[in-house]
DNA sequence: GCCCAGGTGGGTA
DNA sequence: TACCCACATGGG
């Protein structure tokens, strides 16, 4: 029961916010590894900081192989900006040098042609990689209708009560990964992620001019 | 000066 | 199972 009123609820989201922010459009503009990479140095971290790290790792290795191959010091100089520099270092290269180990070879596509739970199984093994980061490599690589809820989401859904409050961010990836539809994820993560840093923000538990604001009980 | 940022894994009870 | 903590840098 409380699933069918909570889908409605989705819908009415996603409305709301499709209205505000437009509507997204996937399209799979980079490799699994990248993504893969890219996702390690968000983790925690701002998107300020997560995409200069990525473009210095970028600007210093010619080749995700290069980078397999590097010393753990190269790899944390080159995204020391970012944060975590030491721990992520670690982990960006024994990532890459398990995937090598299992597939031969830097690539992800086969993924693809995994049932989703057992894709995702593959991914959460390697090291450094939980359910967020996997996640994100099967729907922004592939397409394939996994939904990441990273503390934008996590809060914002929190607030609108389409979570409980005291739901913790592994338990929210089952809750909402049943609420939203396959098909509406992509937009939905996208667009979640867009209000929850520009206008539902951390700091502002009261955001005034929400679009949500209607849906929201947090107002009330 | 503090809080937070597109988390994860190890330790502990 | 559930909580707590370290990991590190930079913006607001």
């Amino acid at each position: 029961m409380v699933e069918v009123k909570t889908s409605i609820t989705v819908k009415q989201v996603l409305a709301l916010l499709k209205r505000e922010y437009g509507v997204p459009e996937w399209k799979p503009d980079h490799t699994p590894i990248s993504v893969l990479v890219q996702t390690i140095l968000s983790q925690n971290t701002s998107d300020i900081n997560s995409t200069r790290a990525f473009e210095s790792l970028l600007a210093s290795f010619s080749s995700w192989e290069s980078v397999a191959n590097a010393d753990i010091d190269a790899i944390e100089q080159a995204i020391r900006c970012g944060g975590l520099g030491g721990v992520k270092a670690r982990c960006i290269k024994q990532v890459l040098r398990e995937i090598e180990r299992k597939r031969d070879k830097l690539e992800l596509d086969f993924l693809s042609r995994l049932p989703l739970s057992q894709a995702r199984d593959w991914l959460e093994q390697l090291p450094g990689v939980g359910v967020k980061t996997a996640s994100c490599v099967l729907l922004f690589s592939l397409g394939m209708p996994a939904l990441p809820v990273d503390t934008h989401i996590l809060r914002v859904a929190k607030r609108l009560g389409l979570i409980n409050p005291d739901q913790s961010a592994v338990k929210a990836h089952q809750l909402l990964g049943r609420l939203v539809p396959s098909q509406d994820i992509y937009q939905f993560h996208i667009l979640m992620i867009e209000h929850g840093r520009t206008t539902c923000q951390a700091r502002r538990p009261l955001c005034q001019g929400c679009v949500l604001k209607e849906l929201c009980p947090s107002y009330t």
